[in-house]
DNA sequence: GGGCGGTTGGTGACATGTCAACAACGGGTA
DNA sequence: TACCCGTTGTTGACATGTCACCAACCGCCC
């Protein structure tokens, strides 16, 4: 390997504050979320994704694909769920191996009582300490880099 | 609850940009991190971490605070860690409870040859896709959210 | 129809993180 | 000195995530 381009002044402030507010931020929205809703980041975002669509429910490997996890994560973690009666699962109609997750009534009510918090709790941690510039400046940069990440080569 | 505010387009898109971002960038880097040198996210933070205090050496629960890990989760790492060869423990003088946390040798050489690679994956993935002006803004927001988050109210 | 390669979701073994409890110790105080 | 209270690091039980593997299934081709 060729001598290392290292990270410049500005670069290496700017790559460890996104660290550690990523850290910190992880940490503080996820007490939030405990002490709110009892949730996990984790439940969170399994419900909000099956919330969102048209008749709350989802092929695993959908949901798996659209949460960037692996479907044994997702399994896995749905079986918890499923005990807890914030998920259920079906047979698919037309495909015998599929497994359709649904959202439960229980399951929906979690999520609609959660969200308000949440977003709160997001708001008062990141969104309404930036100014309009800082916004746009994250929302270009993350889905450039989202792009890059998700583009093959 | 009075009437939750909810996010408008423009932040809610920079939010899920950012969430996503940091999932899409987190499981590349891991993966090149494994791929490359064969060490985890986890071991990278502890051997970054202690190759950059004087002596190679630091107690553990100061380490547990610089990174923000519980300082149970630390222990257990440092086990596994210790048993690759990778640190070493020792007492502390001075205070028995102590556990003086060492970089050993080999430590010293993975963290030293990962590193290279290390900030190529982050200036491929990250850093080289922004702008001065994103730089800027990324660090003045992070550092801003960080003090939230670490000023007592 | 029968076979074949790829897909789907689940499982068990294992790696890792969390949480509560603990023994051992330090440092102030009477 | 003896006591008390907080700190330190470890541990075990448990929750969660990863990985390799598998049975069942799909769609396609012959």
């Amino acid at each position: 390997m060729t001598e290392p381009r290292w990270l410049d002044d500005k670069q290496a402030r700017a790559w460890r504050g996104y660290r550690r507010m990523r850290a910190l931020l992880d940490l503080q929205i996820t007490r939030d979320l405990a002490n709110d809703s009892g949730l996990s980041d984790a439940d969170y975002d399994v419900l909000s994704n099956l919330s969102e669509t048209s008749p709350h429910r989802l092929r695993l490997t959908e949901l798996a694909g659209t949460m960037l996890w692996s479907k044994s994560r997702l399994s896995h973690h749905l079986t918890r769920m499923q005990q807890r009666g914030l998920v259920d699962r079906e047979e698919c109609a037309g495909d015998a191996r599929g497994s359709i997750i649904v959202l439960t009534e229980a399951g929906l009510r979690a999520i609609e009582e959660a969200a308000p918090h949440h977003v709160a709790s997001v708001r008062r941690h990141m969104i309404d300490l930036l100014t309009d510039d800082e916004i746009a400046a994250l929302d270009a940069l993350s889905h450039r880099v989202i792009t890059r990440l998700t583009t093959p080569t």
